[in-house]
RNA sequence: GCCCGCGUAGCUCAGUUGGAUAGAGUGUCUGCCUCCGGAGCAGAAGGUCGCGCGUUCGAAUCGCGCCGCGGGUACCA
């Protein structure tokens, strides 16, 4: 339901109640047949607050209200005192040609306008191919991204590329060590991809001019990267810039982080080590500069979330792992001290557990099991890596990003009605099918007026719902509301195909329902396009 | 100990931000192919929403207290 006509709808109950704003008047779905298209609570909350009883409130209003134009068919009071109306099949009708003639743009909004909003994720080391961890942060992050483009938001994506520090040092020992055929350090990189780099590097002459550990390190990050973004690409997800850590040292902005801090007096001396005053900000203090002078990773970090806000975003929105749930408290508080309150939002990606044959399965490299994003697209599409691109997004969209999530291999693969990727895109397959037959009517020569089945009016109030569920993803930042929202749209579409023929019936009838189903096709491809999922037109 | 997340059908999970008789998928039964691709549709069965108080017209949803599971708890990143 538009928000325009559910407005509409609020200003004709206030006018009856004298209520001078409509924003206590909320409309809902009804979840049951026979309570209407659309109810409203209204007469309960202002029964409450008038201390009158709430089903002969809702009575009065419907006895003066003046419903906008001629677009409700009745409306009544149930239950507790919710009413109920019921819209007429002209204004459904009204959302086919919305649909056809909006094509992609179809659920389009622009509640975002005038946000700037980065969203960072995946942002993995630069010391090895990527996980599954950072496949579903992946996964999640792009189609938030889609959302949130979607509903008007100006954002960006990001990676933020570690590479410098420790663990930069420590690769390029470890790359020198293979190379030397030495044993690799007790924390460092082994692997067969270490081990590959090893010998790309030396053999492109960089090993023998160039022997200190950091610019190896940082040499071995550089095709990590480009391994990284890869495996992305393929993944079908691509960030509008990849935000080098090493940049942020050459301007200075750790230290310059540092200086803001103290000028906030949010920084204490303390045992010898430099900590930042967290507990004034709503978290524990922290050290950032070590007893021996060595910042810890909590000042640069600090330095990039300043650096985003300093670009002029209003939003950052960080997808972490599991394993940095009090990253949030700490970045939060740092920027709040830094008059950045509310800048930061953190989802926590919640851990991906692997099933096969009913029992879990370690990701353990030594094991020789998938371990990395590349290897589950390849095994889960076995070997079609457009097919495991859609398998593997959609199994890490299924599930709240909070919630941690069970992926079962087997029936990823399974080419077949169980498996949930499939069963959608089918239902756009279809489509394509019975547009495709030689029978079948332009849908652009169509009377709306001929369709009145319940199916396929149903349809129609489920295809209405796209808006709706693309503003609740971007706002409550869960794109995955649009996989039962599709799945759900599936649903209706193969019930619909299966109580009406398109093609092969009375000649105005066919085109209608050509009509719808284009309508319905449109719907679902771009649906399917937010998640990063393609939408076959045949299979 | 403290912090964060999670407990909903046998299993995996939704639940429109506090609404009406609790929703899917899967698994188990039972039907439907002369038919736009059956990768589909219809039906049956399956629930003390972890437990207990509280808030109110109304709670799976909000608050408090327990119980259970997972993760975190560095002068590591």
């Amino acid at each position: 339901m538009s928000a325009d006509f559910k407005n509409r709808l609020s200003e004709a109950i206030c006018h009856a109640v004298d209520l001078d704003n409509d924003l206590q008047v909320k409309w809902t779905l009804p979840k049951r047949e026979g309570q209407g298209d659309l109810s409203t609570n209204i007469a309960m909350i202002l029964a409450n607050q008038r201390k009158t009883q709430p089903r002969q409130l809702a009575d009065e209003i419907l006895k003066k209200v003046v419903w906008p134009q001629n677009e409700i068919e009745h409306a009544e009071v149930a239950g507790p005192g919710f009413i109920n109306i019921w819209i007429s099949n002209d204004h459904y009708r009204k959302i086919v040609n919305d649909i056809i003639t909006s094509g992609r743009n179809y659920g389009a909004s622009d509640i975002g306008a005038g946000h700037k909003v980065i969203v960072e994720f995946v942002s993995a080391n630069p010391t090895g191919p990527l996980n599954i961890v950072s496949a579903r942060a992946a996964a999640i992050g792009d189609s938030l991204v889609r959302v949130l483009n979607k509903t008007g938001f100006d954002v960006s994506a990001e990676f933020y590329v570690n590479d410098s520090g420790k663990q930069i040092r420590k690769l390029g020992e470890s790359v020198i060590a293979i190379s030397r055929n030495d044993a690799v350090p007790e924390d460092g990189y082994h692997g067969d991809d270490i081990i590959s780099i090893a010998k790309e590097l030396s053999s492109e002459g960089v090993l023998s001019i160039e022997s200190d550990p950091e610019n190896i390190g940082k040499a071995a990050a550089k095709k990590n990267v480009v391994v990284q973004k890869d495996a992305l690409e393929s993944y079908g997800v691509n960030f509008d810039r990849w935000f080098l850590e090493s940049e942020l040292h050459q301007q200075g902005g750790p230290e310059t982080a540092l200086e803001k801090l103290k000028a906030v007096g949010a920084v204490k001396e303390e045992d010898g080590a430099t900590w930042f005053s967290g507990s004034k900000f709503g978290d524990e203090d922290r050290v950032i500069i070590t007893s021996e002078g060595r910042p810890t990773y909590l000042l640069p970090d600090i330095s990039y979330h300043l650096n985003k806000a300093e670009r002029g975003f209003d939003t950052a929105i960080d997808l972490l792992g599991p394993d940095h749930h009090d990253y949030a408290g700490r970045m939060r508080a740092a920027m709040k001290a830094l008059g950045h309150d509310s800048f930061l939002e953190v989802l926590i990606v919640q851990q991906v557990h692997f099933v096969s044959g009913g029992e879990k399965v370690k990701m353990s490299k030594r094991a020789g099991k998938i371990v990395t994003l590349q290897q589950l697209i390849e095994e889960v599409g076995e070997g079609d890596l457009v097919r495991g691109r859609d398998i593997a997004r959609y199994f890490f969209m299924q599930r709240r990003t909070s919630t941690p999530l069970e992926f079962d291999l087997d029936l990823a693969k399974e080419q077949s009605e169980r498996n949930p990727v499939f069963y959608v895109q089918y239902a756009h397959t279809r489509i394509c099918g019975i547009l495709r037959q030689d029978g079948c009517p332009d849908p652009l020569d169509a009377d709306l007026s001929y369709l009145d089945k319940g199916e396929e009016i149903n349809l129609i109030k489920h295809l209405e719902q796209f808006g709706e569920i693309i503003q609740r993803a971007a706002e409550s930042r869960e794109p995955q509301k649009l996989v039962s929202y599709l799945h759900d749209l599936a649903t209706t579409f193969h019930k619909f195909y299966t109580a009406c023929r398109v093609v092969g019936v009375e000649k105005n009838i066919s085109a209608a329902r050509a009509a719808l189903s284009n309508a319905t096709r449109i719907v679902l491809a771009e649906g399917l396009n937010l998640l990063g999922v393609s939408a076959p037109e045949r299979m």
